[in-house]
RNA sequence: UCCUCCUUAGCUCAGUUGGUUAGAGCGGUUGACUGUUAAUCAAUAGGUCCUUGGUUCGAGCCCAAGAGGAGGAGCCA
């Protein structure tokens, strides 16, 4: 019995004449009473085999059971293709139905689906042409994440899932515990009891790895994490979830000028690594996106197209504005003189609205921005002060139709200075006590930034919602699959 | 959490001013067709009009509440 080969490499190196053995899904099958043509697909690329079953040979009823979704192996001789629109074919010799689909049960059809139907049938949608080439450019992506860090000798660390510190502040948490949830063991004064809990104190799901990243950074230079993210914010959003993945690299002696070349040379490494390795999949998820905008006017439709869009990340340096000149160049805009923005831009401090950043981005430069040095005001308490004692070096990257893709700054390694802004914003300093400490044990000024794989893959693939991107989206009301 | 919009066949949607028997395309089924490309052609089956309550002689259509979905805002990555 010969071995099954996948269909990505037949058509890397099709061999002529072979005796060939596929496995995988059937797309379509269509024909006459003389010759029935499926396509199958399995998955290992966009492209389908077409078998070619003529019907002298193969077993009517069999051929019956070859409906679109039922999962098939086939061989047979791979022949160079009589039809147009595939260089190669499968004349069958032998073909098994490993798994039927009834075709007036299975929900998928040859034929446009709507991504809020698909998103209802999660189990099946890897299934169909557009999810594939997402998951595929996915897995791309986070190979690429690790390929980065790794050539330029970044360490993996894991940081915690489970944390029990609560000074993040990134967003609500996901409590994590053992308790009954209907008799909690109590304290004399009335509260749950957490002593008596799993651990032994309050714990949650981590809403970012960045502190212990800092641990990792003040010990081995150069580290960075990649891993799950929880935040239950009530968010209803097309860029927001509740369970996310995230890239946090932390960099030793690196100050707000290097994390910015750094990250801007991250991005555009991911983006350039997609076009040289994901092609087929690019191309598909680019014809896809002109089919979606035909039906938009002509005023919301994208410019570039999305391999257009991928190749100008590459080719043009990001701007990089001061949050102050950014606050004049908003003030001085028309939208804002003509009081079209909902939120007016009328004095510096201010935080940039949603509208601030889309024109910033996608009015003014054209092009992705860095704005860094925000007011110390809007801004975490682990974020290096400036000498103005007014500005801290933070720094987020702005990307068209995404937003903020990027967050991250130098942090905060004076211990005096830190633990003073722990204490004016009112951060339980007892349960800091352990990232305080690397700041009183040999401290060193470092960096570092977040990115939300999740808004990079949106970005990459040209999908809206960030749902679509991810292969089991958790959203509030929505962890079925 | 707030604002706006949507919910009619398996899917995508139409349904006039409240009026008698609910419409299309795709998909399914059956048949035709000598190599098809989301094949084509013909016939055919398929409905809790999201749910509950109300107004009315009469509700898919009007009103109220609820459920689900989408977009925007906030929070952020």
């Amino acid at each position: 019995m010969a071995k099954r080969i996948r269909i990505k490499d037949i058509l890397i190196n099709p061999k002529i004449g072979e005796e060939t053995l596929v496995k995988g899904w059937v797309r379509t099958k269509r024909g006459n009473k003389n010759v029935a043509f499926i396509a199958i697909n399995d998955g290992s690329t966009i492209k389908n085999l077409q078998a070619v079953a003529d019907l002298e040979k193969v077993d009517e009823g069999l051929l019956k059971l070859v409906t679109t979704g039922a999962c098939v192996s086939v061989s047979g001789q791979l022949v160079a293709s009589e039809g147009k629109g595939q260089t190669v074919e499968l004349i069958v010799s032998k073909l098994d139905v490993l798994g039927e689909a009834n075709p007036e049960e299975y929900p998928l059809q040859p034929k446009k689906h709507s991504l809020e139907f698909l998103r209802e049938i999660a189990h099946l949608r890897p299934r169909t042409n557009t999810f594939g080439a997402i998951f595929r450019v996915r897995h791309s992506m986070i190979f690429a994440v690790h390929k980065f860090f790794h050539d330029k000798g970044f360490y993996n660390l894991h940081s915690p899932i489970i944390t029990g510190s609560d000074a993040e502040g990134a967003g609500e948490m996901f409590r994590v515990t053992t308790l009954d949830p209907s008799q909690p063991p109590k304290t004399d004064d009335g509260q749950v009891d957490f002593s008596k809990d799993f651990f032994g104190l309050e714990t949650n799901l981590t809403v970012s790895g960045q502190l212990e990243g800092e641990l990792g950074a003040l010990a081995l230079s150069d580290v960075y994490t990649f891993g799950p993210t929880f935040r239950a914010e009530n968010s209803n959003t097309t860029r927001h979830l509740a369970e996310f993945w995230m890239i946090e690299p932390e960099m030793a002696f690196y100050e707000l000028e290097d994390n910015m070349d750094l990250a801007e040379e991250f991005l555009k490494f991911l983006v350039q690594y997609a076009l040289n390795n994901c092609m087929d999949d690019l191309e598909f998820l680019n014809q896809r996106v002109i089919e979606e905008e035909k039906v938009m006017k002509q005023e919301e439709r994208s410019e570039l197209s999305l391999i257009e869009r991928l190749q100008f990340i590459i080719d043009n340096d990001f701007e990089r504005v001061d949050y102050t000149e950014a606050i004049d160049v908003l003030k001085n805009s028309n939208p804002n003189k003509k009081k079209k923005f909902k939120y007016l831009i009328d004095a510096w401090g201010a935080d940039l609205q949603s509208e601030h950043e889309r024109f910033l981005v996608e009015k003014h430069f054209k092009k992705p921005v860095i704005l860094y040095n925000y007011p110390k005001s809007i801004k975490a308490f682990y974020m290096r002060q400036n000498e103005d004692n007014k500005t801290v070096r933070a720094m987020d990257i702005l990307f068209p139709g995404i937003g903020e893709i990027v967050g991250g700054s130098q942090r905060e390694e004076r211990y005096d200075v830190l633990k003073a802004r722990i204490k004016e914003m009112d951060i339980p300093e007892e349960s800091m006590w352990w990232y305080l400490e690397t700041r009183k044990f040999g401290t060193a000024p470092h960096s570092g930034f977040g990115l939300g794989f999740e808004r990079l893959m949106s970005f990459v693939t040209g999908m809206k919602n960030i749902r679509d991107v991810i292969p089991f989206p958790r959203t509030p009301g929505n962890a079925a699959f």
